[in-house]
DNA sequence: GATTGATCTGAACGTATGTTCAGTTAACAT
DNA sequence: ATGTTAACTGAACATACGTTCAGATCAATC
């Protein structure tokens, strides 16, 4: 039994995953090799093998965390009743945990292809647990009648392509402050769901 | 001078595009092989290099192609004046071209890194100037007082990804048909752009 | 029916890929 | 000091890649 403290292997491990975050995101996960990920973190192809068992785990790996960061941190919110507030608070955070994970956020939608059938499954269904959250919220702001929309399954596909928008233009050091977006888009979801200006 | 008429390259030539298309949305553009490409069409993959020079330039003439046929059919459009009108001709307009072309709208978002530096800058110039259509758009309805948004430029890109994430859901055999798809869109961009109710 | 040339085949080219593994290294335990 | 073993190297593996090209094929022309 050696080398238990100071282990490379608490360090050389999250540093290939970010690597093949990083790598996957420019290149994307077809066009990136093991070669690549190994020279990022400075260690030959055949020593990556000891963290993961091959490179679509890797791929997995980083989409499946992600959704589960997405689900535990959201479950862990608390969240207004009342439907206009409670739509606030789903845009701000929606936003921020976006934002704050652009290059996840872009494989999550990129790579899904890449992923094997039992893979791909196993995040879809994630996916889908995740748009049922923003679904019922319309649907209680509609039933209470705050929001006035045409058609609330749309209307929540709508408004999830709309808010993952910024992800691709967003720069923390642009002429916005991330605050300044929040507000903005909470302006636009309020009139987008027909939320009367007085409220 | 043989072989004119009836000539197989006007057959394959098309094929061997229409085939790339199809087989870059599905698998992405770095994981298909030249000789997938081939085995669809019918053929061997040296045949190809009779139509491209390469395997890039394969990629660029769809995504170019793409942008031209957007921005030269858009050229052609009688657009009113009335800002709010311009509106709903740009939001049916938008919706109809791009729900037509699910798989040319999907690579050109995703593939556009495996462009070459100058063949990415020439797409994203075309890009640009379909984006100022928009922007323009807006201004105009803000200046004369029908929009009300914070921040024109903001809205205008998020407008764009607004209006484009229907390609992802929406099927010509859905529940929607794209009629009413485009009657609930012009109703969700004024609500956005806060057009009163009255208009 | 011979000629022509566009079109395509089939094999080869050099290179790169994901993955494996015997062997080296070095930090810990004894 | 010595033994142990996690961590890594470096080379090899079978396979696949984009691209090239000499030669076969065959419809249109004369």
């Amino acid at each position: 039994m050696a080398r238990k403290t100071g282990s490379h292997s608490e360090i050389t491990g999250p540093r290939i995953k970010q690597a093949a975050l990083a790598l996957f995101a420019r290149h994307g996960f077809a066009a990136v090799t093991m070669r690549q990920i190994a020279a990022t973190v400075g260690v030959q192809a055949g020593a990556i093998y000891n963290y993961t068992p091959d490179k679509q785990a890797l791929l997995f790996d980083l989409l499946d965390g992600h959704m589960l960061d997405l689900l535990r941190k959201w479950s862990v919110e608390l969240v207004p009743i009342d439907p206009i507030a409670a739509l606030d608070h789903f845009v701000a955070f929606h936003l921020d945990f976006h934002i704050k994970r652009p290059e996840l956020v872009f494989i999550s939608y990129m790579e899904l292809r890449n992923l094997t059938e039992v893979n791909f499954k196993v995040i879809v269904e994630k996916r889908r647990i995740y748009e049922k959250i923003i679904h019922n919220l319309i649907l209680s702001g509609v039933v209470s009648g705050d929001f006035r929309v045409p058609d609330p399954k749309i209307t929540s596909l709508a408004l999830i392509a709309l808010l993952t928008g910024p992800v691709d233009w967003f720069r923390e050091d642009g002429r916005l402050t991330s605050d300044e977006l929040t507000r903005q888009y909470c302006a636009l979801t309020r009139q987008a769901l027909g939320v009367s200006a007085m409220a």
